[in-house]
DNA sequence: GCCGTTTTCGGCCCGACTGTTTTCAGTCG
């Protein structure tokens, strides 16, 4: 059983006490532990260890009681018992926004309700608005709510959503009242998956703003609105809240909507431990201890006019926003060692994109184009190898001529290159799609998987390893195979596979396109740590997929990486030693 | 159910908005 496994199962216990109205902070216990034992960095090697779970924060003996029942046998009495005092379609119910486990359950009790379905028919025939506590208004909002169900997941590929956010936001930077804007939230952390998008403004009128704000063009439905608060839908389906501060507010404003829940609660202790309460409004002294009455000692309370002063305040260095999701970026900052992060500007060029050749929209001169209008020295080529035939993959003949082509063009070039590449396939057992002979004509080789993603994980780590242990493969596409939201990872040892592109000099890619990916932010502190080096492609299949590296900085940067981790950093002639040396290795 | 350099008992984040009620409960983030 997983970590995320066991997550579900501690969370699915949480919702079933709320539906019977259990002790509200018992419920939370469960919450609690499942999100404990989800993000838990360090290494659970056995989860029927009672002791070792117990000592993760969160967790204590009743709950690593039946973590280990449910490693041991794979399942939990505990949890059927549960299970077994409402139909298992109830939980459907939660997905519905509006609905908590109050409303739910007087659904239940009152008209069995236990399904959306018998819910939409309920409300269709009024019998929902008759119960006492709901009525008319409600009764519409939930038929809504069930079909904008329907129609959104209610998550987003975070490229899904960024032209919104980012017009969004430089509209409302562009009113006459607006002082201050940004997005914050998950989108300002760089997270690979949204479910909304949260703003917020510095004003004097809020009025004005939060007005602004609802007819935007882009505004769909008002789902809520009031002075300092409002929230609607727009044209994608994505919800927008909008936070409406003054001035003095506005840095504690950002810093709480943008920290994940964790990196908040951390930032508030720290802030306890000087004698101070913070909030998403100011600093302010501890209220006196409602016991004893005393004042509590407190040290005094420093100014903050952005959010460098907040985090100075705590005695932390500035904390990047793509780091604030508590997993070691407060002991970096208090030790003064968190990375000099990764910036666009530091990116030189780039590998894997594709031509007219295979599956791409461009020809290699527009490709060559486009990178050199983003200012890139260099561009690598690595269309498909002939096994993809679905990619209209190359042949050796094809391969060489594009070679051949690329030779030509670079003559024309001032201080720009091309480099000839190719994407090769990794058959099933783990050999390429090409002979040696003509991999080591190419300047370099992307080896990636496109076939057979269902091997056991034994097997398809095996199959990966044996493909980097080839001298002349560069990098490592997309490891993971994982499309967000549409298809899982297939089954892989990363750490292992780390192991492997450490031992053989292999670089890891850093997918940029934003449906990949991949490799995963989470992995890159550890890939670092083994001394991996990556490299951040757009795997692009226009030339102004280019800019999908933008989404590959955010990645990296969330991931810890400096322009040092990171090879397409490196200037032309610098990566041009670097191909050489991995094949010399 | 978890936790403890104020506590082994008594806390556990809380502010904003909505809708159904006439002062508050439920939901959300």
């Amino acid at each position: 059983m997983t970590k995320e496994e066991i997550a579900g199962v501690l969370e699915q216990i949480a919702t079933l006490l709320e539906l019977k109205g259990e002790n509200p902070f018992k419920i939370r216990a469960y919450a609690n532990a499942a999100r404990a034992i989800e993000t838990f960095g360090g290494n659970i090697s056995n989860l029927q260890d009672e002791e070792a779970l117990a000592k993760i924060p969160g967790i204590g003996k009743s709950i690593a009681d039946k973590i280990k029942e449910l490693a041991a046998t794979g399942s939990l009495k505990y949890l059927e018992e549960l299970r077994a005092e409402f139909p298992a379609a109830i939980l459907q119910l939660f997905s519905i926004s509006g609905l908590g486990a109050k409303k739910i359950k007087a659904l239940y009790d009152k008209l069995h309700i236990s399904s959306i379905e018998q819910l939409r028919e309920a409300c269709e025939t009024g019998r929902v608005a008759e119960l006492p506590g709901f009525g008319e208004t409600t009764q519409i909002k939930i038929c809504k709510a069930i079909e904008e169900r329907a129609k959104h997941s209610g998550y987003f590929q975070f490229a899904q959503i960024a032209q919104e956010a980012e017009t969004l936001k430089s509209d409302l930077a562009g009113h006459p009242d607006a002082l201050q804007v940004d997005v914050a939230g998950s989108y300002r952390r760089r997270k690979e998956i949204v479910h909304d998008v949260d703003l917020v403004v510095a004003t004097k009128k809020s009025d004005a703003i939060t007005k602004f704000f609802v007819v935007h063009p882009l505004v769909e439905s008002i789902i809520a609105q009031g002075p300092t608060k409002s929230s609607v839908r727009v044209r994608s389906g994505v919800q927008c809240d909008l936070r409406v501060v003054s001035t003095a507010e506005y840095p504690f404003a950002l810093a709480y909507f943008t920290g994940n829940k964790e990196h908040n609660i951390e930032l508030r202790s720290r802030a306890l431990q000087r004698g101070w309460t913070l909030n998403e409004y100011r600093l302010a002294p501890l209220p006196p201890n409602p016991k004893t009455k005393k004042k509590r000692p407190a040290e005094k309370i420093p100014k903050v006019r952005d959010e460098a002063d907040l985090y100075r305040a705590v005695d932390l260095d500035f904390i990047a926003p793509e780091l604030r999701e508590n997993s070691g970026e407060f002991e970096a900052a208090e030790k003064h060692s968190l990375p000099r992060l990764i910036e666009q500007e530091n990116l030189r060029g780039t590998f894997h994109c594709h031509t007219t050749a295979s599956d791409g929209h461009n020809t290699l001169e527009e490709m060559a184009e486009a990178a050199q209008a983003l200012g890139l020295e260099y561009l690598g080529i690595a269309d498909h190898s002939r096994s993809s035939i679905q990619a209209r993959g190359l042949d050796e003949a094809k391969l060489r001529a594009q070679g051949a082509a690329i030779r030509k063009l670079n003559k024309k070039f001032d201080r720009f290159r091309l480099f000839a590449g190719v994407e090769c396939d990794i058959l099933r057992d783990g050999s390429l799609d090409f002979e040696d002979k003509v991999l080591s004509e190419l300047d370099y080789v992307v080896a990636s998987i496109h076939s057979v993603f269902n091997l056991r994980e034994p097997d398809m780590t095996r199959r990966v390893i044996r493909a980097m242990e080839n001298p002349f493969v560069t990098m490592l596409a997309h490891p993971t195979g994982r499309l967000l939201l549409k298809r899982e990872p297939y089954q892989i040892d990363i750490p292992a596979i780390l192991d492997g592109a450490a031992e053989t000099g292999t670089w890891v890619e850093l997918n940029a396109a934003p449906k990949r990916l991949d490799l995963d932010w989470r992995w890159w502190p550890r890939a670092k740590e083994k001394g991996v080096k990556c490299v951040i492609d757009p795997d692009a299949h226009r030339a102004e997929r280019l800019q999908d590296l933008w989404f590959g900085i955010g990645i990296a940067r969330k991931g810890w990486l400096t322009k040092e981790d990171v090879v397409n950093c490196l200037p032309l002639g610098k990566i041009e030693q670097a191909l050489q040396a991995k094949r010399e290795r």
